[in-house]
Order: C-alpha cells, then structure tokens, then sequence
DNA sequence: ACGCTAACGGACGCCGCCGTCCGGTTGGCT
DNA sequence: AGCCAACCGGACGGCGGCGTCCGTTAGCGT
C-alpha cells in the first residue's frame, strides 16, 4: 500500500515504525502538516536519522498516516449515499465531513492537497468527490437541493471549514458543527 | 497615532520608513503575516537593522500597516448601516467585507488577532463588531434576518473566509464572492 | 553461544531567521 | 564650507530545522 513492505523489518525497527506514525497522528492532528520531522521524532522518542530511513519524505509519512482517514471519508459519503432520503445523506454528509476535518487539521491540509503531488490522495479524493457529486445530483432531483449546487461549492466549504481555528478541539468541533449546519442551509432549495 | 512621531525624523529616514511601509502592505497582503522581517527589509532595500530600529517590534509594523484597512472596516459598516433597508445593507456589510479580506491576508490574520496582544486592533475590531450587531438587530426586526443569527457567526463567516485560497487573486476574490453569497442565504430567514 | 548484519541515534555541515552592535556615511544646520 | 549627530547596513553570535554519515548496539538465525 505504501511501497515500503513492514515485512521483513526487525522487530525493534516495527516499534519505532509504529511509534512514529502514533506521534505523527497526534501532531498532525493537533498542529497541521507543518510540524518539523525534528518534532515528530522527539515526540516518537527516536532519533532524526530513524525516521529518515524509515520515511525519507514527510510526503510518505503523510500518506501512510492519513490513508485510515481516507477511508473514513469513503466511509462517510458512502453511507450518506445508502440513505432512502438523498437529501438527509447530503446533510449526513456534509455534517460528518465537517467534524472529520475539524478534527484533523492535517488531515484537511492533506485533502486539499497542500501536498500538490501526493497522487496516491489526489486519486482518493476525486473518487470521493464523485461520489458526493452523484449524491447530489439525487438530492437535487428531490427539490431539496439547490438546483444551482455545484462540487466547487462543497470544496470551498472544506477550504473554508479549514479557517475555522479554535483553542480546545470540543471549541473547535462546536463551532465546526455550526459552520457546517449554515451551509446545509445556504445549500438548502428555498 | 503609533506612538513613533514621524517628525524629527531625517528625510532618508523618513523615506526609508515610507519604503518599508510599502513592502510590508504588499508582502502581507499576498503572503499574510508570517513573512520574515528578513524578507520585509530586502523588499523595502534597506538594512535588517534600519527596519528594526524604525520598528522594534514586528506588531508595530503591522498596526500601522493596517490602519487604513482598519478604516475601510468601519467605512464598509457604516455605508451598510447608512442603508435604508436594514438587510440590504447587511447583505452589503458582508459581500464587502469579504472581499475586503479576501484581497488582504494579512489584514484577516491581524483581525482575527494572530497578534493576541494587539491592543489596537482589538478595539476597533470590537467598535466594527458593535456596529454591525446593531444593523443586525435592525435586519431581524425586517424579518429578513434569521432571528437566531448571533455575532458568533460573522466571525465564523470571517475565519472560514480566511481558509479560502487560490493561486491568483482573481481567483480568490471570485471564491470569496461565492462564499459571501452563500454566507448571505445562510443567514437569511427561511 | 556466537556472529552477522540490520537498525539505532548522536553529531555534522548547511542554511535562514532572529535581534544587536559598530564603523562608516550623509543630511541639515550654522 | 564644515561640523556633528542622526542614520545606515554589513556583520556577528545564537538558534532551530534540514538531510546525511558513521561508530555503536542489539535482534535474529544458526
């Protein structure tokens, strides 16, 4: 999946592995995708040189780290998608979406590609997207969507969501949950 | 105003000081604020040391940068609240005040305080966010305006503004526009 | 138990930014 | 014209991140 095999690594060497990514996650999660690799690898107690021979590029590490967020999303628009009512799995959708990405501030510079040639997320991505397009376009067809709703709006939403900053991660989520529920409304037929 | 008195300056200074001041209002405005004083100093062709000692303090650079921009905030808020038609004018309020901040990233990072201690701006910033809640509680009274909407969520509006990047700004500034719009269904009253 | 090799991490050289110091320059007043 | 203080900017030491090298350690297979 990634290119680099876990097999055949030592087993101390699969410690350190693992140590890695759960530091990597925390401060992603926390700070963005611009921690220092120096900060990751204090934070996973290894040496700079570990995790450079582990993951040459933060690029690697980002994809490996973010690909269960990745599928969370599939996750996500594909359970909205099952829903009888398209325009309640819009909203699911966008509702989820919105937490999801508060809650990983890396995560949302990685979806939106702050990362330009991370191909492996770009594919993803658009598979998703055209998920939550075809989506709409049922939802559209109840008259609960507006007719005019275009994906660009829902990337602008993720982008916009990405401002939104805040102290504590329950602030963060709170505030994320009202942003999301003021576009359900602007995306709302009147 | 800054506490500096540009008088009794030499006149190489003081056109040193102009220089500097036009650096730092195009490099915050297309980078934000987090450029190098460094950065600032080659811009302006001066010295490291000339820039600091006309301004000891990046926060100071950018309080008087931003002064204008600061009086366009109010300017914007007064005309919307000039409007006979209370929504009208904070439908205006809004469409502006995006693009406003949409043409100036280091502006929308100064606003919403990256500078924790900018006394200054916290101020007006406060001043401008009375005056609009007073428009505000003019266009719920029209019935225009949601009755739940709080001021909270002009300055989620603004953060979530803040998210929105494109590569040029046109693009940007298009972007913005759509959000504002959507902003401005959001907010209307169903 | 032993040895081989994968794996470790401290240390290195490089770069850019930070804020400051100081010797040279230049504007402005007499 | 000549002086002096205000002003300039190159240069400095400190810090932190970058990616890599290499002497040492310790897992694992026999």
């Amino acid at each position: 999946m990634t290119g680099r095999l876990p097999h055949s690594l030592r087993s101390d060497a699969l410690d350190n592995r693992e140590r890695i990514l759960d530091a990597s996650r925390a401060l992603f999660a926390a700070e963005g995708l611009d921690v220092s690799m120096r900060e990751i690898a204090r934070r996973a107690g290894v040496g700079p040189a570990t995790l450079y021979r582990r993951f040459p590029t933060k690029q690697l590490l980002v994809t490996e780290v973010f690909t269960d967020e990745m599928h969370a999303c599939h996750a996500i628009v594909e359970e909205g998608r099952a829903d009888p009512d398209p325009w309640r799995g819009f909203c699911l959708v966008i509702e989820r979406l919105c937490e999801l990405h508060a809650r990983n501030r890396g995560f949302t510079d990685a979806f939106m590609s702050a990362f330009p040639d991370a191909m492996d997320f770009a594919a993803g991505r658009e598979h998703t997207l055209a998920s939550i397009a075809e989506l709409a376009r049922r939802a559209k067809a109840t008259g609960r969507l507006r007719p005019d709703f275009v994906l660009d709006d829902l990337i602008l939403m993720l982008m916009a969501n990405r401002g939104i900053h805040a102290t504590s991660t329950a602030t963060q989520i709170t505030a994320s949950r009202r942003f999301a529920a003021l576009m359900i409304r602007a995306f709302q037929a009147p």
